[in-house]
DNA sequence: TAATAAAGATTACATTTGTAAACAAAGGAC
DNA sequence: GTCCTTTGTTTACAAATGTAATCTTTATTA
């Protein structure tokens, strides 16, 4: 009973920050998000208390302060929210959003060059059509 | 004051099949997700309702039984999610997030050439690197 | 036209989320 | 060792969301 819940836009915040320093303490976390955010140092203590229920974050306990660390790795967690967010998408529309998303995305030469690869690869089997799913009896 | 508002992901589900349909009675809406889901006639019409009330759906209730039509154009609604899940990713992790996208979504032919277009024409002015913004002072 | 069926409106209620104050415990300063 | 100051815990409360029952009105049919 693995579950599975989800982490809302403003756990995100937080998880992003511990993300990227590896692991943090709650003052790291409280300081960089008092510039970014107008969240009140309560609320982000909140936020860190359910990212721990719902078993994205450990508390290192052994020391005070406590060390927080990501039990998820960032990305199977946007691997996740992506891929969560197509599902509920009109396939026939996928393809354009993803156009949509680079338009809009700032993404490196190395980058573009593996999409490019990889989707030189994928149109060899690709077929002309895709069907839209959206009346069909099955989400 | 044009309040924007945000579509659930069961709210979504009605709103496939009004867009798909062009507009649509309730009854439509309650057969087609019937099927798709476990959802009780009353909830699909609550949703419905909050469709309305988020601005997102009209009913013309010049007659009976009442016909419901969009507020907003399909791809509006799927540019305004996908770009604020996008919003909240490192945008470091964004070109990865993309390849996880193409690699999971079935596109056709004619998408992928177009992505392939777009990305050839991308690739002129980006840049060699993406810095992390994660710890920076705002969102 | 009276009874029934269908569609729409109102009300309900638990859970999650945003947002935070208040309280308690541990560590450091004197 | 006692007093402040961090840091962590508990409690709070409104809005949004998932999920639906019930009541009311309109339309259909016998």
């Amino acid at each position: 009973m693995a579950e599975i819940q989800n982490m809302t836009k403003a756990e995100w915040q937080v998880m992003r920050i511990i993300w990227t320093l590896g692991q943090a303490t709650s003052k790291e976390v409280i300081d960089i998000l008092e510039k970014k955010t107008t969240w009140k140092t309560a609320t982000i203590k909140t936020l860190i208390i359910r990212l721990q229920k719902k078993n994205f974050l450990v508390a290192d306990e052994s020391n005070r302060p406590y060390i927080y660390k990501p039990l998820i790795a960032e990305n199977d967690a946007i691997h996740e929210s992506v891929n969560d967010l197509f599902d509920s998408l009109c396939c026939m529309k996928k393809g354009k959003a993803i156009g949509d998303l680079i338009e809009n995305s700032n993404i490196s030469k190395g980058d573009i060059n593996d999409l490019i690869l990889q989707l030189q690869n994928k149109r060899e089997k690709a077929s002309y059509e895709v069907e839209c799913d959206c009346l069909e009896a099955r989400l």
